[in-house]
DNA sequence: TATTGTTATACTCTATAACTATA
DNA sequence: TATAGTTATAGAGTATAACAATA
């Protein structure tokens, strides 16, 4: 069966594309102190409102710990803040600085020469299909 | 234009669907005491022949020092060992112990339902188009 | 009772740089 | 000179478990 022995690929595929990735961004993101992974954290509240922290770790798909110990390095180095929840005297509401901002508009524009390169060989038809099946598997594992 | 606004998306997606096998992968081979990027090790000395510790590097998409750290575990569990050259006396061969091949058999056997559950809602068709796709990037994000 | 976040703790992966031994 | 591997070192992400405060 094709299926069966494309089975073997898949998991290897995919880790050999994220791992690069992974590594371009942390190379790119490195003259602004930033990791990779830091990136996706500011990225994230780069979109709006702020959120809680765990809030932030489910859309990061990451862990309340995880997520706590990259805050405590990120405001560290100024680029977020937490202040206390409105309502919630629990949870702590996490936003980018000004600084946070600005320097997230940089990390932005220094990392969209790794996402042309990955989109630029595909034609649009299947940049729109490699991101559903991606969604589809990522879905599938998380039931 | 379709194509620069899903540009976004196909790095978010691509660490969703990578993040999840990890973590999946993780939780099932924890009970034998492997991690899932251990496993990916383990798996690229089951294909075959004993590697030099930088071959092994490579066909990871790895790094030396971090491979190295890697097989300093996996030989105190008894899963690899490594043997001198026999031309090159630098270098060093790394094959899975009897123990080492038992034991990938085993995570072999529990990693599908994984495997499966990637594939599953998966065609034929679209399963060879996604490795296809998943291989064109890593291959433009090394360029 | 359940939830938010913190703390303590530990492990793994990652990578650079300096080093040795050899090719 | 270049290469294989080691060592030292450091940092970053990951996660569990126990805990306090609050909902």
């Amino acid at each position: 069966m094709g299926k069966k022995s494309e089975n073997r690929e898949l998991p290897i595929a995919l880790r050999a594309a994220y791992l690069s990735l992974h590594r371009n961004s942390d190379a790119v993101f490195a003259e602004f102190g930033v990791t990779a992974d830091q990136f996706v954290l500011l990225a994230t509240l780069s979109k709006g409102v702020a959120l809680t922290q765990r809030e932030l770790a489910n859309r990061m798909n990451s862990d309340p710990s995880t997520v706590r110990a990259m805050l405590v390095l990120l405001e560290r180095s100024g680029l977020v803040e937490r202040k206390s929840h409105p309502t919630d005297s629990r949870a702590r509401m996490v936003s980018l600085t000004p600084q946070g901002k600005k320097t997230f508009q940089s990390l932005w524009i220094a990392g969209e020469p790794i996402r042309n390169k990955m989109v630029d060989k595909l034609s649009t038809t299947e940049l729109a299909q490699l991101i559903a099946l991606l969604n589809r598997i990522a879905f599938a594992l998380n039931q």
